[in-house]
RNA sequence: GCGCCAGUGGCGGAAUGGUAGACGCGCUGGUCUUAGGAACCAGUGGGCAACCGUGGGGGUUCGAGUCCCUCCUGGCGCACCA
């Protein structure tokens, strides 16, 4: 039975052009997909669209269309630009996640992440993006800011649906180690964001009431240097000492400060009772505490702790110092003994925080705790474009989550968008339902899911896009996870993390047999351009530009360019290059080199003229070269061609594409250095085939014009005896330094050889009267000699 | 601040601890052509040379671009994470 390879790029959001980065993407993707092909493999390699998303609806009021038919539209035209490109992908395993067919199963799914205690509602504090006019997830918050929009994100209380992504937080955690075949870089990213520390949650009792404040701490060890309490302005507590109004103007004020580390803090009436030492400790509302972390709430031991030091500081708080060290160390945050500290003098910081652990529980005002900084993904999102969520709400404020057999709930076609925010929720002729279960009137959900949903489970539907239910559990097990996955760096923790917890949240309700969906992640790196400008800051196109004498000027009027850095491509620095005019002008294959030619697919390519014509210009030779009648071969020509059987092989399958390329030009150049014209003999369809993953349509027509032949037996087989050298070229040392190299056969004699190796100039004129204290023969590899 | 990655010719980049600079671009000289974003030939790390060269300094090793320590620089990510 053949092998199965399921290859998968990341598929594109349909935005309305395929750019030069997709190209990229694809075309790595595709060399992997026709090699693997040609080992016999059963290869998967499918293409959809990421279609549900904002820039639909904002398209679709800006241009007064509708987001279905810009997006549609969109598909099709970029659709028919992949075409161009030839690629070989798996239309008939096509999917737009804004189809009826996609979305419909992902409500399914809903429903089942619901039933599996998955999928839940709450009241939550969420990031409110003020122009996109919808929560964001946190992992959508970048600095403050929306990542879209880039408007500053506002908290807001709304009841919201989330998944149960903190269930998984330590497999997921865990599981990282077991993908060998990921880059570190994105490992490394997931392990930060799921941030897990160890500490202790210590209970602080509130003075003169019978409520504690539970803190959560990875210091326990630094309890007796407590000197005050710091709660978020969000703590449930705040709202007990201070009137709707103060807080408010608690948080405008912190607001102001936002983006500085500049400390506040507003003391409250009540104050808690130190868990060990009799005596009370103020709490603070202070801007620094993070309301999404741990219990919202520390302790401030400022002797040891930067921002607690600062807080104390400004706020004139006694510093007690529990760690021995020096005053002006302080805040001393390393390891040292404890002083101060009854329970604990003399003790390092691991032993100590043992210890205190141990005396909280037995005092039942504290534990081992273990805290994430990871938080439930929120899904929903108060737009139009997206898959509906499957509930209603009864007056009474109750929902029932649909059953299956109520599916699908169909996103209507016929909305007014020119309004703010959502616009399902002014179609009351949609929204309003009688439920057929209670024949209640209720009304549906009109959030949609966040789109990061629908890329989380589509490499599953790839499988069979057709069926009727969600996947078939066969197929996953059988197909699944996907071999190679490649995109974008971008996705390095939204996307990935979402998509892994996706597959172990199915495989916990459907029994899968598969933990994580990809195997292999590629990240690819993006493109680059040179930038223009002229002196009053005009972004200028590459091809306004013409060079005279050695200066740039813009070709219309003259003006002068200043080039700058290179840069990712991006519209608003108009240095993007566009698939259509490069594949126009140079064609499926050249495109397709230059795509890897000049940098390992992981890093950043630089566009550039010179190198999209030198691609051209190798497609050019080697149709020159095929092009010339047979010559006889010489002695190393067949172990030539092997080698670069060889070497493609090896390189493909490393992703280190640009050799590929480097091996190309390696076998042309023996080749034609030599004279040697292959024509049609056996060693040319060898190399037809090599190269038929890379520059298919030149092999194409080459293997139709020497052979007569419209298709491609296997890859070849290496034969390894070949790929032996018998003569080298032994270098030799002298205390580790080249001196010569000698001509020999693998296998000499070690003192016959060094004989030969005495007589020679160079190293007779070292050694001189020098005594040889040593040889290192490293058997045909290197000599090297040791002299006195 | 923390974490990760990287620093090699004019440029992009090659080098299982064993001949540093494969391959390409650019450049120099020449050939061919009515012309060519073409093609071909020769050359191209530095230095007249002995020699010197992989960000700096140490170390391990017969031998280091590669391993270890340390510092510097750049990129990316996270960032008041208790």
């Amino acid at each position: 039975m053949s092998k199965k390879n399921y290859i998968l790029e990341m598929f594109p959001y349909p935005s309305g052009n395929i750019h030069m980065g997709h190209v990229r993407n694809y075309v790595i993707g595709d060399i992997c997909a026709r090699y693997h092909k040609l080992k016999g493999d059963d290869v998967i390699h499918p293409m959809g669209w990421d279609a549900f998303g904002l820039p639909a609806e904002n398209a679709a009021i800006q241009f007064k269309t509708h987001p279905q038919d810009w997006t549609l539209s969109n598909i099709q035209n970029m659709k028919s630009q992949l075409q161009k490109l030839e690629l070989d992908l798996d239309w008939d395993k096509e999917l737009a996640t804004c189809n009826e067919d996609y979305y419909r199963y992902q409500q399914e799914l809903f429903i089942d992440l619901y039933n599996a205690g998955l999928a839940y509602k709450k009241d939550a504090l969420v990031n409110w993006d003020p122009v996109d006019q919808t929560v964001l997830a946190n992992e959508q918050v970048i600095d403050g800011r929306g990542w879209r929009t880039g408007a500053q994100v506002e908290k807001k209380n709304l009841s919201q649906w989330f998944f149960k992504i903190t269930h998984y937080a330590e497999e997921l955690l865990n599981d990282l180690d077991k993908l060998e075949l990921w880059p570190e870089k994105v490992k490394t990213m997931q392990r930060n964001w799921i941030g897990k520390s160890y500490g202790a949650e210590i209970k602080f009792k509130i003075s003169g009431e019978n409520e504690y404040l539970n803190i959560f701490t990875t210091r326990p060890d630094t309890i007796y240097g407590a000197t005050f309490i710091a709660v978020s302005v969000n703590h449930p507590i705040v709202k007990k000492s201070l009137s709707n109004f103060e807080i408010e103007n608690i948080k405008k004020e912190f607001e102001r400060m936002d983006g500085d580390k500049e400390k506040l803090g507003y003391k409250i009436k009540l104050s808690c009772d130190h868990p060990i030492l009799s005596k009370k400790i103020p709490i603070y509302i202070a801007n620094f505490v993070l309301d999404t972390y741990g219990e919202g709430a520390i302790f401030g031991c400022p002797a040891h702790d930067e921002r607690d030091f600062d807080f104390a500081k400004k706020y004139s708080l006694p510093i007690i110092k529990v760690i021995d060290c020096d005053d002006n160390q302080l805040p001393f945050t390393e390891d040292g003994l404890l002083v101060n500290s009854p329970l604990l003098n003399g003790l390092n910081k691991n032993e100590a925080i043992k210890k205190i652990i141990l005396f909280l529980k037995k005092e039942k005002i504290g534990d081992e705790k273990i805290n994430y900084k990871i938080r439930d993904w929120g899904v929903s999102r108060q737009r139009y474009w997206g898959c509906p969520i499957p509930v209603i709400y009864y007056n009474d404020g109750s929902y029932r989550v649909l059953d299956k057999s109520e599916l699908p709930v169909l996103l209507p076609y016929d909305v007014n968008l020119e309004g703010k925010g959502n616009a399902l929720l002014n179609l009351s002729g949609w929204r309003n339902i009688v439920c057929p279960k209670t024949n209640q009137p209720a009304q549906r959900e009109t959030d949609t899911l966040d789109t990061f949903v629908d890329s989380s489970w589509y490499y599953i539907r790839f499988l069979n896009n057709k069926l009727s239910k969600p996947f078939d559990v066969e197929q996953v097990n059988e197909f699944l996870p996907v071999d190679k996955y490649i995109g974008g760096i971008e996705h390095a923790i939204l996307h990935l993390l979402y998509s892994r917890f996706f597959m172990k949240a199915l495989r916990d309700i459907y029994s899968l047999k598969v933990d994580e969906p990809f195997k292999q992640l590629f990240t690819q790196g993006m493109i680059t351009h040179k930038t223009y400008r002229t002196k009053k800051n005009e972004w200028i196109m590459p091809k306004e530009i013409i060079s005279k004498d050695g200066k740039l000027f813009r070709i219309k009027d003259s003006e002068p360019v200043e080039e700058g850095p290179s840069e990712k491509m991006s519209k608003s620095k108009k240095n993007v290059i566009e698939p259509d005019e490069i594949l126009d002008n140079y064609g499926i294959d050249a495109t397709r080199i230059f795509m890897i030619s000049d940098s390992p697919p992981d890093r950043e390519l630089e566009w550039t003229d010179e190198g999209i014509q030198s691609s051209k210009n190798l497609i050019h030779r080697i149709e020159r070269y095929f092009s010339k009648p047979m010559t006889d071969l010489k002695d190393d020509t067949e172990k030539n061609v092997e080698k670069f059987v060889n070497n493609i092989e090896k390189n493909i399958l490393n992703f280190s594409l640009n050799k590929c390329v480097a091996d190309i030009y390696t076998l042309f150049n023996y080749l034609e250095k030599e004279n040697i014209y292959l024509y049609n003999s056996k060693l040319s369809n060898k190399i037809l085939i090599c190269i038929f993953p890379i520059i298919p349509t030149l092999s194409i027509s080459l293997n139709k014009y020497l052979f007569n032949s419209s298709n491609f037996k296997e890859w070849p087989s290496i034969k390894t005896d070949l790929l032996i050298e018998d003569e080298i070229n032994l270098p030799i040392q002298i205390h580790g330094k080249l001196i010569t190299t000698i001509q020999t056969k693998k296998g000499y004699d070690e003192k016959i050889i060094l004989d030969d190796i005495y007589k020679l100039d160079k190293i007779k004129n070292k050694i001189n009267d020098k005594k040889i204290v040593k040889v290192i023969n490293v058997q045909d590899k290197i000599i090297n000699i040791i002299i006195s």
